[in-house]
RNA sequence: GGGUAGGUAGCUCAGCGGUAGAGCAGUGGACUGAAAAUCCACGUGUCGCCGGUUCAAUCCCGGCCCUGCCCA
């Protein structure tokens, strides 16, 4: 039998690869950031052979700990993750080391007689899970470089007429604006001598790669932003500030992917005094705000959700039951 | 009680005799190798209330209500 991994580079369909314990399909906890997935995914675990795996983008960075709202040494002890600290903040990753490296803590949780339990803030990531992605090409970051500076000597607008020339069902789709994904598409095409359009073929599938049951976290706006704003109140004073200027003063520092994260950023600025600390910490409570929007409009698309409403003083052993319930 | 400044979008405010605008906040969408990234789009609100002047009032006049400040 193939593996996942292998499956996944012929770009095949690999359901029915998992052991029979698991033919109701793969469990996944999706909600926005502060909705509480990560907790409920805790209890659930403690009380079962569940293991998680992470599917964040952000808490695969050692050392980013409080920003990331990683689970803490305690949980750690108790519970299984996966995916959590696999690399350092200067190294890059991209969704398709992602989805290699999901594949195979999926393989290895079953084949251990375990249950893996998917916990996602970041949703390409699970989509590109769940469809796969094209094998054909890496990146080549001189590439990109080069093509940055054509950008900024001669404009994107040259660039973006060179897209159009090689791959104009891919403009067609993609904004003129769009810097990074006209640099992709030309990247791509200059590596494989193939257009990006007839290689990004996944996500119209019907079948997915595995079998799914998702549960997500729903709250009204204005209670989650309440509850983002506590919690950011809860990250500075737990020392946020001072996680990031070890991470600078570690020598190595933060890498061009990890140094966007929301709570970090800002921070950087604060500290080469660009910001105060005041106003460091409203941009972190801003930026969270907009990545739950962000979270929210491609949860919108997953298909066959089924929803959990929350509320401000819930009774969360009433959300414990329902989530375990849904599961099943 | 007297004086004074004001009451316009969720917030801070600009504005003008021809029924209104900016910043911030907010919202929707796209998205496949940087995704916590990148990009696109979205501004109707009793202009405090009641009356008057006017062809026409958010704007001018009068009264009232409310808020800030000053004086008693």
């Amino acid at each position: 039998m193939l593996t996942p991994l292998e499956m996944n580079t012929q770009g095949r369909f690999m359901g029915q690869c998992l052991s029979n314990s698991s033919l109701t399909g793969l469990r996944i906890i999706i909600g926005q950031t502060a909705s509480g997935k990560s907790a409920i995914a805790s209890r659930i675990a403690r009380h079962s052979d569940y293991e998680i795996i992470s599917v964040d983008s952000m808490k695969i960075y050692r050392g980013m700990d409080i920003g990331t709202s990683k689970p803490n040494a305690e949980q750690r002890k108790k519970i299984r993750y996966h995916l959590i600290d696999i690399i350092e903040p200067y190294e890059e990753y991209n969704v398709a080391k992602f989805v290699s490296d999901c594949d195979r803590a999926i393989a290895d949780i079953i084949k251990r007689g375990k249950k893996p339990l998917l916990v996602c803030g970041t949703p390409l990531y699970l989509k590109a899970l769940l469809y796969g992605i094209f094998a054909d090409s890496g990146s080549d970051s001189q590439l990109r470089a080069e093509m940055e500076k054509t950008a900024s000597e001669k404009g994107l607008a040259f660039l973006y007429e060179q897209l159009m020339k090689v791959d104009p069902a891919k403009a067609d789709k993609i904004h003129a604006n769009d810097r990074k994904r006209i640099i992709r598409a030309l990247e791509v095409y200059k590596i494989t001598g193939k257009p990006i359009s007839t290689l990004q073929t996944h996500f119209k599938k019907t079948e997915l790669r595995y079998p799914v049951t998702m549960v997500g976290l729903k709250w009204k706006s204005e209670e989650l932003y309440q509850r983002i704003n506590e919690r950011v109140e809860r990250m500075f004073k737990h020392g946020l500030v001072e996680e990031v200027k070890g991470l600078i003063n570690s020598g190595k520092g933060l890498g061009k992917q990890s140094g966007d994260a929301i709570g970090y950023k800002e921070i950087v600025r604060h500290l080469n005094g660009e910001i105060t600390l005041e106003a460091a910490k409203e941009e972190v409570k801003k930026g969270t705000r907009y990545l739950a929007r962000k979270q929210m409009t491609w949860f919108r698309r997953f298909p066959d959700i089924k929803w959990i409403e929350c509320k401000l003083g819930d009774d969360t052993d009433r959300i414990y039951k329902v989530m375990t319930e849904s599961l099943e």
